[in-house]
RNA sequence: GCGUCUGUAGCGAAGUGGAUAUCGCAGUGGCUUCCGAAGCCAAAGGCCGUAGGUUCGAAUCCUAUCAGACGCACCA
């Protein structure tokens, strides 16, 4: 369905032409003056110096060759050379009764499909999720969704850390404590034991401790590099057990992505690429990218615009041994493989953009990638806490994921009960949702890139701009439908009139609002930003409330009119569910 | 040292070269016989870090500068 803005666009850029001027000068955007116009368009400024004329006498003729088109309720020039434009109300009802119609609320499909790889997990296994966490995964999440709104197939990937010194540490901690388990005989023959010899939350207490004694026993942490070695070298009794660390940890990790509402096509896992590491390798140093520098094995990706030091990736470490650059540079060869994507994107931490700039370049110049595909890094800002440093718990550990969830839940259900009449279970469920929606929205309605201070008090307040007050609106206009319904036992219709009677300021407002669906979903997907749908749908909101106390809907008596506004909050209820759909959050149907 | 990001009201944030810079929180003053007050309305709060430049026009583009955060090959 094309824009609105577009269609006044169209007209606006005719009068233009029908002057004598170049079509591009009638780009019409949303009024920065809601007091003044709707729309404007500030072509005349800029053509002004082209013609050499006064800016206020283009507007006017361009003014003058369009202003009978039915589409304007008001069109005029302005000085110092503005067009100001009102559409009238009859374009707007139709305009809402053709989103109504399309169950895609009148935005298109992409015309350029494309297979897209999101990478956002970064979840390490054998170590719980924490609030570092949360970030990547609600907005990988929110724009895996976008993508796959606007037609794209999109694969959203764990891509779990399940492989380095880690998994050493944890094996000879449990070699130590656990001696007789078979997985450390070394002339055990058998089948190992199907149940794993430790429970998540045992293994959530190992390795903290298996890494500090690590930092202070060297011995310990010689040991461990040496099971890593033998690991990678297909020890029996070292790889059954580090698959019972992986089944036992991801277990865990799924069911808190779950409560996250964050789902995962695809739970790749750094080892998953060390099959294609060797052959990788070795076509890097056949075709002549790869060359030894101090010992280690590296590709250069300096350019010669570069202003910047820009070290070499590496491939292999001067001791043979592989590291980062190496797997995440084998799994761009996988995923090439097995999706042959058109696009990867990397939501992570805004701190490692060089080295992901360094990979990038290394992909590149070496062709493991097509020259067609798109490599893109999202950066997110380290969330700190109220004293600007990295987010620490009171005393001073890492607050768990989880920790956070049911502080948050627990607020929610406080405030639920205090004001309600409900169920514990009830409230219980729509504390969940509504606590769920405010951590969420927190986080997606700033901007990705910036750092951002974690604060309790401030994700579960109810008021202004965040996420229980977008489902405070839904909620209400449920309500509504629902009397309505009750009262009338009919359907709820897509009744929109004319246009031609008398609407109000409020309900113009409201309709200028739902109108600018399609052209903020395609924004925020070009610009990867899902902070664009958060401020829209606040907006509507604002309008909705506004429209709400103005105008009594179920007392009204002109029922052709009810009807039409019953259609009207029906449909704006409708972009509600489609944008926090998209966002990954959940409306109870009361709070 | 080189580089990246961020400086917008007391606090947190939007802002695609256009008019009087936009929201929210906190604070101030109103609004419940009426569809959910988790709401609505109003007033107050600003040298958009600073200084130059480009432009008819700059929070936005360029240069310099200050402040904060971060990054710069064998960690992930």
């Amino acid at each position: 369905m094309e824009k609105l803005i577009h269609i006044i666009t169209k007209e606006v850029a005719k009068g233009f032409t029908a002057c004598g001027y170049e079509e591009t000068y009638g780009t019409v955007t949303v009024s920065n003056r809601p007091d003044l116009c709707q729309y404007q368009c500030n072509g005349s400024m800029s053509a002004a110096k082209q013609y050499k004329k006064a800016p206020i006498a283009i507007a006017n003729e361009v003014v003058d060759s369009i202003k009978n088109n039915p589409l304007f309720d008001k069109i005029e020039a302005v000085a110092p050379g503005f067009i100001n434009i009102n559409v009238s109300c009859s374009v707007l009802t139709a305009y809402m009764k053709e989103m109504a119609d399309d169950a895609r609320l009148g935005c298109d499909l992409t015309t350029e499909k494309k297979t897209i790889v999101v990478d956002y997990g970064g979840a390490n296994v054998a170590k719980p999720l924490h609030v570092g966490h949360m970030r990547p995964a609600v907005i990988g999440e929110s724009i895996k969704r976008i993508y796959k709104f606007m037609g794209h197939e999109v694969i959203g990937d764990a891509h779990l850390g399940d492989w380095g010194l880690p998994m050493g540490l944890i094996i000879v901690y449990l070699k130590e404590k656990e001696p007789a388990l078979p997985y450390f005989d070394e002339g055990f023959q058998g089948e190992y034991p199907a149940e794993a010899p430790f429970t998540i939350s045992e293994l959530e207490m190992i390795y903290p401790e298996a890494s500090k004694r690590s930092k202070s026993d060297e011995a310990f942490l010689q040991e461990a590099q040496d099971a890593v070695f033998k690991l990678q070298n297909g020890h029996r009794g070292y790889y059954a057990l580090w698959q019972h660390i992986i089944n036992v940890s991801v277990a865990d990790i799924k069911r808190l992505y779950d409560d996250l509402n964050v789902y995962f096509e695809l739970w790749k896992k750094e080892s998953d690429a060390r099959p294609y590491i060797p052959d990788m390798v070795q076509y890097m140093k056949d075709e002549g990218y790869a060359h030894i520098s101090e010992g280690a094995l590296v590709v250069d990706v300096k350019e010669d615009t570069d202003t910047k030091e820009m070290p070499p990736c590496m491939i292999l470490k001067s001791n043979g041994a592989t590291l980062y650059d190496t797997t995440d540079l084998a799994t761009i060869v996988e995923r090439v493989k097995l999706f042959n994507p058109d696009q990867i994107i990397y939501v992570v931490d805004k701190r490692q953009e060089l080295y992901f700039e360094r990979i990038f370049r290394c992909s590149r110049k070496t062709k493991l990638v097509d020259s067609h595909v798109e490599l893109d890094f999202l950066g997110f800002g380290t969330m700190n806490g109220k004293d600007g440093k990295p987010f620490k718990t009171r005393d001073g550990g890492i607050m768990r994921l989880d920790d956070l969830i049911g502080n948050v839940n627990e607020e929610v259900y406080k405030k639920i009960m205090s004001n309600r009449e409900m169920g514990e279970e009830e409230a219980r469920d729509i504390a969940k949702k509504v606590g769920l929606a405010a951590l969420k929205y927190g986080d997606l309605s700033n901007q990705a890139t910036k750092d951002y201070v974690f604060d309790v008090d401030r994700f579960t307040s109810f008021e202004g701009n965040t996420g229980p007050y977008i489902l405070y609106t839904m909620v209400r206009i449920k309500s509504i439908l629902a009397k309505y319904k009750e009262a009338n036992q009919e359907p709820v219709l897509n009744a929109f009139l004319d246009g031609t009677g008398e609407y109000g300021k409020s309900e113009i407002e409201l309709m200028l609002s739902a109108v600018r669906f399609n052209d903020m979903m395609e924004h925020a997907a070009d610009e990867m930003a899902p902070h664009k749908i958060c401020q829209y749908i606040f907006d509507l909101a604002n309008a909705l409330n506004t429209f709400y106390h103005e105008n009594k809907i179920i007392a009204e008596e002109n029922k052709e009119k009810q009807k039409e506004w019953i259609s009207m909050i029906q449909l704006v209820l409708r972009i509600f569910e489609l944008c926090i759909e998209i966002l990954a959050i959940e409306a109870p149907e009361k709070m």
